[in-house]
DNA sequence: GAAATCACCTAAAAGGTTTTCGTAACGTAG
DNA sequence: CTACGTTACGAAAACCTTTTAGGTGATTTC
């Protein structure tokens, strides 16, 4: 299992080439002959040799290697983020170091000391609300790319969902089904999440020559309070005829209270809820028609920029990337049994 | 943001010493004066240097890095345990690199290549389910550790949850809370976890010398094969009085479809699911009782096993990790509203 | 027949660090 | 004064690869 590695010496040796030679020979430079090149390349399968990472990096200054930081990667948003930088990270010959700092600002500067001194070409930030964070960039030497988290600092790189635009859909999509009366409930008022939505709501019901039902409820993440809300709002106002949650929790909350006070969803009351956690948003019953912030789509681009800003092409700025809308049944009576989804492009860089 | 870094070679000159002298001064070897490290030292500090650990693995053939090789990390089962793996490493001076195969056989293969040419120290594979995987022990020239799936190979070191002591945890409890007419609804046939499982059931009740009350029930890990199951479950044997399911999210469908059908939980039926997946466990209502597998310790397990087995000292088998027992409202009515936790130890390595 | 061109290959340096060995300087014992 | 031990430091090798510059022999050109 120990046996020593072959290096491109034990390659060119058996070869019987200098060690130059073999190196030409595996990267394909021109200047060796064709059965001399495959001379080499015989030798190093016969070793099944590999080359040195590490001393390739030395030498080159790339390592080939980015850092991603994830300040909790216990959090739901986090994952998926990370999961489609590591996918576009993977299809090129990217590698990614993986650092959760858990949200512990000493822990961060320990690992960005310990990513720098493995010399990371670059580095991904990922946040766990769209809160914006502290920049670090001035304090690296390398390109920063941030990832749901804005940084701070505007002339940094950012990418975040577009909260206001999700909500737009949302509520666009709850007016072009005929409602009027269209109620927010959403999470705590200190997450920009929530008030960015709650604006987008905001704006495209005056568009509309619509009127909010009720002031936004500011709450929190959970089916407990859209089950509370839903209590609140139904007594108080029983015209309501649609409610946009700030998130799936609550609008699966919302349903489940609503069944219990006689109120028929969609018929009744049409839910649209927020991130399409499927777990919740498949299972609710009815299924619950939400806004897919398309995170992994968000992380892949993210990632794609960090190279560019590795090539020297940095797109300086906050990028606000499209969300999704996916019609369920919460919304749509009647629809077949397969969801069918709708894109929408632009809004974002 | 680009200024060359500095190198040992500059500390020194900056010092006055040569190379040799600054390095044994930074690592704190004994023969060099006290006044002369701290000119080293001061140097260093002034031009923030940072050691080079590419030239440091490439001369130790140590790399503090091991590669985390997970099969799809989309699935739930993945995450904690990576996290507490990662969590193990931060705390030493490892360094994790993160590919995510997909569920690829090919992809694997092209990841482990890329890993052993960036030299990692070792490899901890993490599966997706808890049938045995392929071992890739012997194509690799490093320690391996496998986590939550095992490889093929028993001389290999896995980490495995007790699902069968899960079960039993569950079963006893079920049993200690007075139920005698107890049923069991799981997964797929196919999933070693749903098998395992239902023998420990099996096995604990004939313990007990109880019967079990009607067949296991295999099926779908999704909340709507928990509804159906109870749905034929209640029609065919109305006596039962409590019921073990094989997630939470066929509980969070038992319990939702028993309420319907006019079964009061816990005081007719108590459930208790398993996984311990608190987004579903603490928004059932009642409260689900639960099996924690605790994979994140797991993780972390796995995590110091393949420290030791990169130094030497593996510990060869299949080991299986203890799991805890947590209750909540779904079998104990009337207990306050905090849920008490009971942790078990044994049965695992 | 000498010079120039060409194709192919090799020696050596570079990258940053650690470690081994060598070498001064100095003090002490004989 | 010589022999030796100790202390503090420096030169150089080693890790592995790529690249540059150079070298060899053969072939072509005048």
């Amino acid at each position: 299992m120990t046996t020593r590695r072959a290096t491109i010496t034990d390659v060119a040796a058996l070869a019987g080439v200098s060690v130059a030679t073999a190196s030409k020979a595996l990267n394909g430079r021109d200047d060796v002959r064709a059965t001399t090149r495959q001379l080499v390349l015989d030798a190093a399968a016969q070793l099944s040799f590999q080359p040195n990472l590490l001393a390739q990096g030395l030498l080159s200054g790339q390592t080939r290697t980015v850092g991603l930081l994830t300040s909790d990667m216990v959090g739901r948003f986090g994952i998926p983020v990370l999961l489609g930088a590591e996918n576009a990270f993977g299809a090129g010959e990217m590698a990614v170091l993986l650092c959760d700092a858990r949200g512990d600002a000493i822990r961060e500067q320990h690992y960005i000391r310990t990513l720098l001194s493995r010399r990371v070409d670059g580095l991904i930030v990922v946040g766990e609300s769209t809160n914006p964070r502290p920049s670090i960039t001035k304090d690296v030497p390398v390109p920063v790319v941030y990832a749901y988290a804005p940084s701070d600092d505007p002339a940094d790189v950012s990418f975040v969902p577009d909260d206001e635009g999700g909500a737009r859909l949302a509520v666009r999509h709850l007016i072009a089904t005929g409602r009027t009366r269209i109620a927010h409930i959403t999470g705590p008022v200190t997450y920009k999440a929530a008030t960015d939505r709650a604006e987008g709501v905001q704006e495209t019901l005056e568009e509309a020559g619509l009127a909010q039902a009720g002031e936004t409820l500011y709450g929190a993440w959970s089916q407990r309070w859209g089950r509370l809300a839903a209590d609140m709002l139904l007594l108080n106002d029983p015209a309501i005829d649609a409610v946009f949650c700030g998130n799936d929790q609550i609008a699966a909350g919302f349903i489940e209270a609503a069944r219990e006070r006689g109120r028929r969803v969609p018929d009744d009351i049409a839910v649209v809820g927020y991130d399409n956690w499927e777990v919740l948003s498949e299972e609710t019953r009815p299924t619950l028609t939400t806004i897919d912030p398309d995170l992994e789509r968000l992380g892949h681009t993210a990632a794609q920029h960090l190279f560019a800003a590795i090539d020297g092409r940095a797109t300086p700025g906050v990028h606000s990337m499209p969300t999704r809308l996916v019609i369920r049944d919460s919304t749509a009576p009647g629809i077949p049994d397969t969801p069918w989804q709708v894109s929408r492009g632009g809004s974002g860089a």
